[in-house]
DNA sequence: CTTGCTGCAAAATCTTTGCACCATA
DNA sequence: TATGGTGCAAAGATTTTGCAGCAAG
């Protein structure tokens, strides 16, 4: 088995800060968005802190990430199992969803072709309510 | 309904090439390593032109997308219809598969939360026997 | 001939990294 | 006070874009 990473054995003002945000965000964020929201908070952490942050937490599995058109985009979840995400398109509001069916399936085709240690991605992209009536 | 985005009308050398190596690759490719290919079969194209192609194809549907740690891999699939991937984190190699049921079940979990016109991104990840006997 | 496509180089993004200094434990 | 974390600036990587010239139709 694969030791599971580390938490720093500090904490640091910037890392409070960062979590903070991340804490109230419903949304996934992208680095630079948490950057932003620091700076307008008046709590301003170099943009490298930020980035070398979000890789650490989201290496020792205390964040889920998803690649979105190219970048990055980090969100603190409530549900430490595996799950997925309903994400709005719009403003990138997501809900976590569970599909448990989905790992059965998952193994079954992999095994089927001959591939090990399977993993999977998967998220679903709309727009929410509040969204769509906006417009 | 939306307007297919429509195909570019002349065909090129630099076109042509990139479909071929597209389409003799059973994995999914980003642009810098079609560049190279076509580099080393003496067919050079433009990097910039690789990925203005690259980007066409994709928002016509004739390519799938997918996102790798921050890079887009493109792939020409057989199938136009919407489905998965079974891919090998080692070397690429992608296998084309379906799962009808998802369909069903992303169209009901996104209803529930009040999200309209959604979309999903699902792909397998994992080691294929040919990576996995080799080390 | 027309004008869409290409090549080239510059630039825009996103992300990482080296290094000196600061601050937690 | 020891050393992990931070800030800053520079560098890397991927992708986009402006513009002049080429070439498909």
């Amino acid at each position: 088995m694969g030791v599971e990473p580390q938490r720093s054995p500090r904490t640091t003002r910037q890392q409070v800060a960062i979590l903070d945000v991340l804490g109230s965000a419903k949304k996934f964020c992208s680095a630079q968005q948490i950057h932003s929201t620091l700076v307008r908070r008046h709590q301003d952490v170099a943009l490298a802190t930020v980035y070398r942050t979000l890789k650490t937490l989201s290496d020792s599995g205390e964040l889920d990430v998803i690649f979105s058109e190219g970048e990055a985009l980090y969100r603190r979840c409530k549900s430490i199992e595996h799950h997925h995400h309903l994400v709005c398109r719009e403003c990138g509001v997501s809900v976590e969803i569970e599909n448990p069916d989905l790992e059965t399936w998952a193994a079954a085709v992999a095994s089927a072709h001959g591939f090990e240690s399977v993993d999977h991605t998967l998220e679903l992209y709309g727009t929410c309510r509040r969204c769509s009536s906006g417009k």
